[in-house]
DNA sequence: CCCGCGGATGGGAACCATTGTCAAATTGAC
DNA sequence: GTCAATTTGACAATGGTTCCCATCCGCGGG
């Protein structure tokens, strides 16, 4: 018996900043980001609702060079990123030769239960000059 | 002027572990493996010679779905990898046309200084069963 | 409208991989 | 062998993230 997550304030605030963004973010950017917009919102509860947004992929995921978890509202459907390293600008980007490519590689290993990650990082034109 | 790194029992101890193992690993499984061979290392040794062979492109490293870094010792030149999630037994793969696609996708958007992260997770034939 | 259950919150402690510190040990050139 | 420079290693510190738990509050029932 799943119950449906309650309608809090801080749940709405977190995805009205979600839904303000275009790039990428962290949990502490969106957690300063609240703040500065007066919906303070504890950096435990900012964690745990990113965290249940991305496990139902109502939000995407990924991981910056340094280790930080980065979260973003996207289109739904499989897609992969070109993210601007110094902003966190990013184009949503689809690959369908990747994915067959990738699960005939895997197939042809006998690996089964596979996933695959794929991020283009690069500096966007803005951040370039 | 870069000074060429000693040749210490250390670093002649991880470098004798990578050549051994067939699998990505992470730095506290090296370090544990060390111990058990008796080449007893410490842990920061083990940290900084993984980094500096990853620096010097003469080892791979990736971060798993935990976050933790893993090394490999892999073949020369640009590839990508099939990794078990059980047991790190990993395939090297080439992918040209994944490299042309993602430095096409980056260019058209106008970013530059372009990297990517491609990997492949699964579980093996082994593990599987 | 009022209650009460159980999920949600938040502030601080705990986690844990990794990095920093620095005195002591080791290496390699001369 | 001598000596400066690099490397080591035990331990502390860092930093993102998760855990804990007393308190709060959304929400369905009465
Ligand atoms: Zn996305
Ligand atoms: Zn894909
Ligand atoms: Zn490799
Ligand atoms: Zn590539």
């Amino acid at each position: 018996m799943v119950s449906t997550p309650r309608n809090t304030r801080q749940r709405r605030a977190v995805a009205a900043i979600l839904e303000d963004l275009d790039g990428f973010a962290s949990a502490q950017e969106i957690h300063d980001l609240l703040r500065h917009r007066g919906e303070s919102v504890g950096l435990s509860t900012v964690y745990r609702n990113l965290q249940a947004l991305s496990d139902s992929a109502e939000i995407d995921a990924l991981r910056n060079d340094d280790g930080e978890t980065l979260y973003r509202q996207c289109s739904t459907g499989h897609h992969h990123h070109l993210v601007c390293r110094a902003c966190g600008r990013t184009v949503e980007v689809a690959g369908p030769t990747v994915e067959r490519w990738a699960d005939s590689i895997a197939a042809e290993h006998g690996f089964v239960d596979v996933a695959h990650t794929l991020e283009i990082f690069g500096t966007c034109g803005n951040c370039a000059s």
